[in-house]
DNA sequence: GTTGTTGCAAAGAATTTGCAGTCTA
DNA sequence: TAGACTGCAAATTCTTTGCAACAAC
């Protein structure tokens, strides 16, 4: 569980590197590696897919990205101020949201002598576009 | 994403899957796959670790047991009324947390539009073992 | 010139699946 | 006795890693 820190090399900055940041960045879907990937492909045909991972990792641990779970696959996202994410159980698609009272709920929590560093609300269900098309909403 | 439902086959009782369930049911420490299937075979010798994730996915389909994934890695739980989890970073335990106010929340993001069918919040941090013993809780 | 980074392919980890035999209802 | 379930092993899927060549600084 517990990872050691070494943090002594400096990391460069390479055409890959900059590349896959600047496809997340302008990238709104919430994307997998893999569809970084294919992404990135466009800009440079020879970047491997084991380099994204390798990227992406960096990326979200320089806190430049922030990394989303759904289904046990990563995906990715360039927005890294506090919200949460809402998953379509449709159509898959991930949409971010932000929720009230975040703060007084964390602290209810701290209350039972936990040290709290990162909050993680998934609301799964039908986005509005799913839930229209099955009838579920009608307004 | 779409999940068709059949549901068409009757189910039957078997042994092992009886046995699956009491082993969850026992287990307070939210187990894997890998752990239920070693407290199982205690029981019954000869069950297959295939066998137990196939039953572990319909007691949790037949909303007999509830599945929480960690790090990408299902974990499995014998409470299924509502709560939600605190995960140590330090020593990886996985304990039950009540949230207050989460109705109020939900209703907050239902208000965008989307059907919210399940919610999902996951505390990370340190429980309080641990952060007593990096002395950042003192008292 | 160092040495961090890449592309490639192979390895890993967790989970799922095909199949022939077995057991439940 | 029909067909759901099992054990086993092979297959899948997503991700990580070892290594020699490459490229930042």
């Amino acid at each position: 569980m517990e990872k050691l820190e070494t943090g002594k090399r400096k990391k460069r900055n390479t055409r890959q590197k900059a590349v896959v940041y600047q496809v997340v960045l302008d990238s709104h879907d919430h994307p997998t590696a893999e569809k970084i990937y294919e992404r990135a492909k466009k800009e440079l045909p020879n970047i491997s897919l084991g380099t994204v991972y390798r990227v992406l990792k960096d990326l979200a641990q320089e806190g430049r990205i922030k990394e989303i779970i759904v289904n046990k696959q990563s995906h990715f996202e360039g927005r890294t101020d506090f919200h949460h994410h809402f998953i379509c159980k449709s159509c898959g698609r991930i949409e971010d949201v932000e929720t009230p009272l975040c703060r007084y709920t964390c602290r209810k929590v701290e209350q039972k002598g936990y040290v709290v560093e990162d909050i993680e609300y998934k609301f799964y269900g039908l986005c509005s576009k799913c839930a229209h098309k099955k009838g579920i909403l009608k307004e």
